[in-house]
DNA sequence: GCCAACGTTGGC
DNA sequence: GCCAACGTTGGC
């Protein structure tokens, strides 16, 4: 069973031109507890949005695959990255990431405020909780759908 | 640039 | 264990 995922990037510092460039990409520099927990649950095949923050339209552009399981992100032992955690050891690296590939662009983005207007994705979607401010969160299969459809892109 | 909401830290 | 203070996220 594919589980769906949305993943974001300021595309300042990652953009989903990148990884369409780049083929696949680690998704390294996650550093908080809640968003780690959701990649440990993310299996090999599971799809995901690729999600622009932090930017003047906000807004879900394409759709990554989960290509590798969770696994140690070396950055967290790595001196000279600006994601170095001290307490992160060989034996309790504290801090794990995937692997994601480009999979497609949505025909068209779909943006924040769309989603929020949507009475359907406005209840439940992580997303759109007030405050909400995670980085890698679970999409329900419903939400995935819905937001597809908005897209203009036929189910897969 | 502002600021609300959040997660983390550290004093007690 | 509580909670105030702080730093960060991210929409607007």
């Amino acid at each position: 069973m594919t589980a769906y995922w949305l993943f974001k990037s300021e595309p300042d510092a990652y953009s989903f031109d990148q990884l369409e460039k780049d083929g696949h990409t680690e998704w390294t520099g996650v550093r908080n507890f809640q968003a780690r927990n959701n990649m440990k649950a993310m299996k090999v095949g599971d799809l995901g949005f690729f999600y622009h923050s932090s930017t003047k339209v906000p807004a879900a552009v394409g759709i990554v695959k989960v290509v590798r399981a969770a696994h140690p992100d070396p950055t967290a032992r790595d001196r000279k990255s600006e994601y170095f955690d001290p307490r992160a050891t060989a034996d309790n690296p504290i801090w794990e990431m995937v692997d994601v590939a480009f999979e497609r662009r949505l025909p068209r983005p779909v943006t924040l405020a769309e989603m929020r207007a949507n009475p359907d994705l406005a209840a439940t979607m992580v997303l759109l909780r007030k405050g909400s401010r995670l980085s890698v969160q679970p999409v329900h299969p419903r939400e995935w759908k819905i937001v597809l459809a908005m897209a203009g892109s036929p189910a897969p």
